[in-house]
DNA sequence: TCATTAGTTGAATGATTGTTCAACTGTTGA
DNA sequence: TCAACAGTTGAACAATCATTCAACTAATGA
């Protein structure tokens, strides 16, 4: 993750490296791209996100669903918020989540695809 | 990760529970889909793909190019390896990387096309 | 033939992360 | 007014993971 001053071996074809480093977007962007996937990378919550590809749903459907705890739930849905994958909307004390947009079923179904190839 | 056999609360809306558990595939395709996202959810595999879409090479040009060591770089083509995301030419004792087909760069490519949203 | 070099591998380590527990907030309705 | 309940939060813990180091394999060329 951090950059490092050292290599413990030398570039081989210089002019390739050169050339893609040129290209290399900031390192920001890298975290961030990383960030999302990171979202779709554990099963539990790639359960959680196409659950709600299917419906909308409250906590306590979704821990039931999942087998794992409101709590769990609601710490996953939260790091889900933070990235923009789910919105949620408020009925009494009952919070009805669902996803964000299509973008996120479009990833969901990416890697149903890639998987069944 | 593992199934549990209680939650803290009761389900609250039961009918869309059943339904969604119809048609919830079983839980290996979500272990594959998620450890296929896992791939592209660090910052590193992350640079090392994008490297890679752009230009093939070999260990020392990415270790070079990321600023990490060799091993480091060898023990991500391996997962990645594993997963088929990557494949390789051998010429003498150089390996040439670069992606295993056009599925990883479209999932690169959705990635980066999201954070710019 | 042997020193050099590209790449791999396994063990060790430090960091990250997913889950649970327990305590909390805020809303409902009796 | 207050008990019940949906949801959130933070600390703690176990598991996972990315990296390094050191030792190895195999191919090159002098």
């Amino acid at each position: 993750m951090e950059e490092r001053a050292y290599c413990d071996c030398d570039v081989i074809h210089e002019e390739i490296v050169r050339a893609v480093k040129k290209k290399v977007p900031p390192m920001e962007d890298y975290v961030d791209v990383a960030n999302l996937f990171k979202m779709f990378g554990d099963p539990s919550r790639m359960r959680l996100l196409h659950a709600l590809s299917m419906h909308e749903m409250c906590v306590c459907d979704l821990a039931v669903l999942l087998g794992v705890t409101k709590s769990a739930v609601s710490h996953q849905l939260k790091s889900l918020r933070l990235l923009n994958l789910v919105k949620y909307r408020k009925e009494g004390q009952v919070a009805f989540y669902s996803l964000a947009d299509d973008h996120v079923e479009a990833i969901i179904k990416i890697g149903f695809e890639h998987i069944r190839e």
